[in-house]
RNA sequence: CGGGGUGUAGCGCAGUUGGCUAGCGCGCCACGUUCGGGACGUGGAGGCCGAAGGUUCGAGUCCUUUCACCCCGACCA
């Protein structure tokens, strides 16, 4: 494995594609761009969702669901909206197949044609607002706080395995408020729901904080959006708020009666996270011995391995890891007793660090022998002797401390590679070697465009200081407020 | 959409200037020996050589077309 799965000075993709397969993740469809999330790989969004729905629920949400299909023309009715959109959309266009005249398969019907074409939804926005017109006549009928599981389609030109593929599966918050700064405390909200989630759940530490204006959300006022970095320095965005003012709004004319008894138009945000966390997650803690998960997204928590010889001697070890795995499973842990006969336990061990399995107990004549077992940490890859008396609160804390440290792995990871930088020579030079760049920036949309151009370098966000210090942009000398975060980002 | 690369067994690959019966490793199946960090031996099963067309006595190999995937760009909440 480990020569297999290569470091971050050479070449990433290599290591990350290889990583997921190995570790049983997700493959390529024969479909372009889609991916086959396998059932190990699919457990761990499970979990991830479950944990997202309960925050979600926490905080007043509840669940729906919206059409798939949604007429070209609602696309069009917000004008930034298309714009961003309207070049990655899969289209329908007819409905029905034929067999071809000439003999040669099926082919589209040309009289099934449809009158007006139908978009695959690359988010919901316009077909949620068209359908919130007829949800909301008073301001006794806001707020609306709905989510919905879902997938969409955007048919980019370039994909790449969980960060970028052309059909993901995300949620998307679309809520409906009677004033603007409701909608804004929502957005708020709920990047703040996500950075506790990326952090608690993930041992994902992000930076929160608005977007400029030239990286936001199509349609949106406001994009505040949480941000990690990888292992390989580029950063990746995990998640986004949008403040969308009364945009959507207007376009799908959606008015209520205010306390006032007048009409005005209805505030709205919309928020997403999607199966790029699954990249994230593989992306920010993985080694060269494959994934690491934190227990908490953990499919299997706690893996026990029996090590014997001959028949008898693996019934009486497996009746006595049957007991331990009990009373694991007694603590609310997951845990997978590893009884298969056909490979020997070197080749369990490697397989399960491959997909990353928290904690492995393995149990051998010795142990039985002398009550205790072997417990080893995916984290740290130590393992250690211990008394198999009381051994499940023992597991439950280390499992603890196990997320614990890879969250302070990976927030050492991160600050280690966040820098400060001044000068425009410097930045170049330093950002081939990836990170966060603390920056001064005059606020411009042109050095902005001209930074990324000359450096391939984006403004991630712009961080919220309670102290914010101004002083010079690097690349035009003019004054800036405060410093921004520059990284090279996926 | 441009540039580069790859399609041969479940996976990873070799296959020379066209040549006769298409190979290797891993995995799989059977038996035996093993078993505290990816075991070994012996035997066996498994192929429309991505697809279509062409050149030829003969094509995995040459030509044309096409499809898919990977990498680098362009693009991208």
């Amino acid at each position: 494995m480990a020569k297999e799965i290569k470091n971050r000075d050479e070449n990433y993709s290599e290591w990350y594609n290889n990583l997921v397969i190995k570790a049983d993740l997700a493959e390529n469809s024969a479909v372009r761009g889609c991916m086959v999330i396998k059932p190990y790989g699919y457990a761990i969004w499970e979990k991830m969702q479950a944990e997202l729905d309960r925050r979600f629920k926490e905080t007043g949400h509840v669940n729906a669901y919206f059409p798939l299909f949604i007429p070209k023309s609602f696309l069009s009715r917000e004008a930034e909206h298309v714009e961003g959109f309207a070049k990655e959309c899969a289209v329908v266009t007819h409905h029905r197949l034929m067999s071809d005249p000439e003999g040669k398969g099926l082919v589209v019907d040309p009289d099934a044609k449809l009158e007006e074409e139908l978009i695959v939804r690359p988010t919901s926005e316009t077909i949620i607002w068209n359908t919130y017109r007829n949800w909301i006549k008073s301001y006794r009928d806001l707020p609306i706080l709905c989510n919905q599981w879902a997938n969409v389609v955007r048919w980019e030109m370039r994909t790449r395995l969980f960060l970028r593929t052309t059909e993901f599966l995300w949620q998307e918050g679309h809520t409906a408020h009677a004033t603007a700064q409701e909608a804004m405390e929502e957005t708020r909200r709920m990047v703040d729901v996500y950075a506790s989630f990326a952090k608690e759940i993930m041992s994902l530490p992000v930076w929160t904080g608005p977007k400029t204006a030239s990286e936001r959300f199509a349609g949106a006022v406001e994009t505040l959006c949480i941000e990690a970095l990888m292992q390989d320095g580029k950063a990746l965005q995990a998640g986004t708020s949008h403040f969308l003012g009364q945009n959507f709004a207007k376009a799908f004319d959606v008015q209520f009666a205010n306390r006032e008894g007048k009409l005005d138009y209805v505030w709205a945000t919309s928020w997403g996270v999607s199966t790029r966390l699954m990249g994230a997650l593989i992306m920010a803690h993985s080694d060269n011995n494959g994934l690491v998960l934190p227990p908490k997204l953990a499919p299997i928590q706690v893996v026990l391995v029996p090590i014997y010889k001959g028949e008898e001697e693996m019934g009486a070890i497996c009746s006595h890891l049957q007991d331990l795995n009990d009373r694991l499973q007694k603590m609310g842990l997951s845990v997978k007793l590893d009884n298969r006969d056909n490979v020997r336990s070197g080749f369990k061990f490697s397989e399960w660090e491959v997909k990353g399995v928290p904690v492995r107990i393995a149990v051998g004549p010795r142990d039985v022998q002398n009550g205790t077992v072997e417990v080893a940490r995916r984290d740290t890859l130590e393992k250690q002797i211990l008394p198999l008396e009381r051994i499940e609160e023992t597991v439950v804390a280390l499992l603890k401390e196990i997320q614990d440290n890879i969250y302070m792995k990976a927030l050492d990871f991160r600050s280690r590679n966040t820098f400060e930088i001044n000068s425009y020579d410097e930045f170049r030079e330093r950002i081939e070697d990836g990170g966060f760049f603390l920056c001064h920036w005059d606020g411009t949309a042109e050095t902005e465009a001209k930074i990324k151009e000359e450096t391939k370098a984006t403004i991630r966000l712009i961080p919220e200081r309670e102290d914010p210090r101004p002083g010079k942009c690097m690349y035009s000398g003019k004054p800036s407020a405060q410093r921004v975060v520059f990284a090279r980002a996926y």
